[in-house]
DNA sequence: CGCTAGCTTGACATTCTTCAACCGGAGTGG
DNA sequence: CCACTCCGGTTGAAGAATGTCAAGCTAGCG
């Protein structure tokens, strides 16, 4: 397999997108001045391993541009999606030396890397890192929930309609692609992908993604770029209550 | 509905039985003073609603004994249980004034309560309570990431083999119910609730039950008290590496 | 030009749900 | 004390949703 170049800008701090949303959010000019020191940046291409389940890993991240995956594979091979990781999540777990599933880039890939030894002293040497990587952590809890309803309780085209609102907000919030109510996005996911995120076959994807186009409410252009042409005809098909989970 | 009178006893923090895992584990003598100052004790009787989703809930606590569950309910009736806490774990999220999840006592329930704001200043304040809760809160994760390859993966007897080794598991390092190798529990839940906890009915749960208790995998003293002949051979039916998950 | 990867579609098999009946123990009122 | 009812649980029969297996399509690439 030949390694296609990936090459994203390597920022510093002051210019970095996600400077304001990551586990740096927080932080003093000392103590970012400090995470500057253990950092580094990596790039992987779509569809590359970062690292597989039980190896040992040396630093921990932050997704700077382009999605990764946390799955869990049992023996026979079935595959569960149990981590989706879009620019500004965090990757790995202090105190942990080896990690608990494997990691794939799902699209081209930049990490911003800490060593994790000296993260780790940070953490217990500075407040705002650990605070903010707490709130993250329970965001990704409640996130971690809410997708257990979905594989628990909802029927395949309501998970295709819900996976589809996850990916086209959380895409929203990023860049703003509303263009006359229409919204338009790229799925960062190949079909099989999607089935492991979802508890699916990919084939009852691909029959739930055309079942969706048939009665209008997505048109695909290629067979990854999505437009929804009217939001709230999607989340009606997501099973969800109609204020969308707002308390 | 006559409320009969939960009383489980009061311990001083020096006495708690989970003063070692719950969130003040790391706790010095000044911050568990403080910890102190804001506690309080709660008790539930089994079956009744701690709070509602979208309820305002001014306290966060610990369980200190039984079992509580977090489920998520859709307009439709659907239920999935997306939390289920034991003695040690922790409830409520801070700087979260609202709940997200309804909270019910499965089993007699005793919280050990911190009134929230004043928990905050803490988490602010001093290291070690924050420390802790962040640890907790990634094992939470750790657990509800397994929690969904079962609920996205695994078939209706793993997925009861899974619960039942789980609970097994918690209960059998608390105390030690293991005579001559057989292990014996108490099923902290209904079969109803282990239906949302496993996204099942619970006519299949009921079913996949008795299947194995016909198999010889369990056997059954009434419908709750649960006894494993063979600790492995349960673990074979669950569909996990035969390691047990342990890197 | 033909191959491959990713995707779609069809026919059939399987698993789980749904609907319904029934069981048994605990609590209750006559 | 007995009948009654309710709740949690079990079991059966039938149906629906999703998985499995297989064929075929299309765009991009060597």
């Amino acid at each position: 397999m030949a390694q296609r170049q990936v090459a994203f800008p390597q920022a510093d701090c002051a210019e970095c997108p996600i400077r304001h949303r990551a586990v740096c959010a927080r932080c003093e000019a000392d103590e970012l001045e400090q995470l500057e020191a253990i950092k580094y940046y990596r790039n992987y291409e779509a569809g590359q391993t970062i690292i597989w389940a039980g190896d040992k890993m040396d630093f921990v991240a932050s997704v700077v541009h382009g999605v990764a995956a946390l799955t869990q594979t049992m023996e026979d091979g079935r595959r569960q999606m149990v981590g989706l990781l879009l620019p500004s999540d965090f990757l790995g777990r202090p105190n942990r030396e080896h990690v608990a599933y494997d990691v794939t880039a799902t699209t081209d890939l930049q990490l911003c890397c800490f060593r994790r030894v000296p993260f780790q002293d940070l953490l217990s040497s500075t407040p705002h890192v650990g605070q903010r990587l707490l709130e993250m952590t329970l965001d990704e809890l409640d996130a971690a929930r809410e997708w257990m309803l979905l594989l628990g309780r909802k029927t395949a085209r309501e998970k295709i309609a819900s996976f589809l609102s996850i990916i086209a907000r959380r895409d929203a919030t990023a860049q703003g692609n509303v263009r006359k109510g229409e919204l338009t996005f790229e799925l960062p996911l190949t079909r099989e992908a999607m089935a492991d995120y979802l508890g699916l076959t990919l084939e009852t994807v691909s029959r739930q993604m055309s079942s969706l186009k048939k009665d209008g409410v997505i048109r695909l252009e290629g067979k990854r770029r999505i437009v929804i042409p009217d939001f709230e005809a999607l989340m009606d098909e997501t099973g969800d209550d109609a204020d969308g989970g707002v308390y």
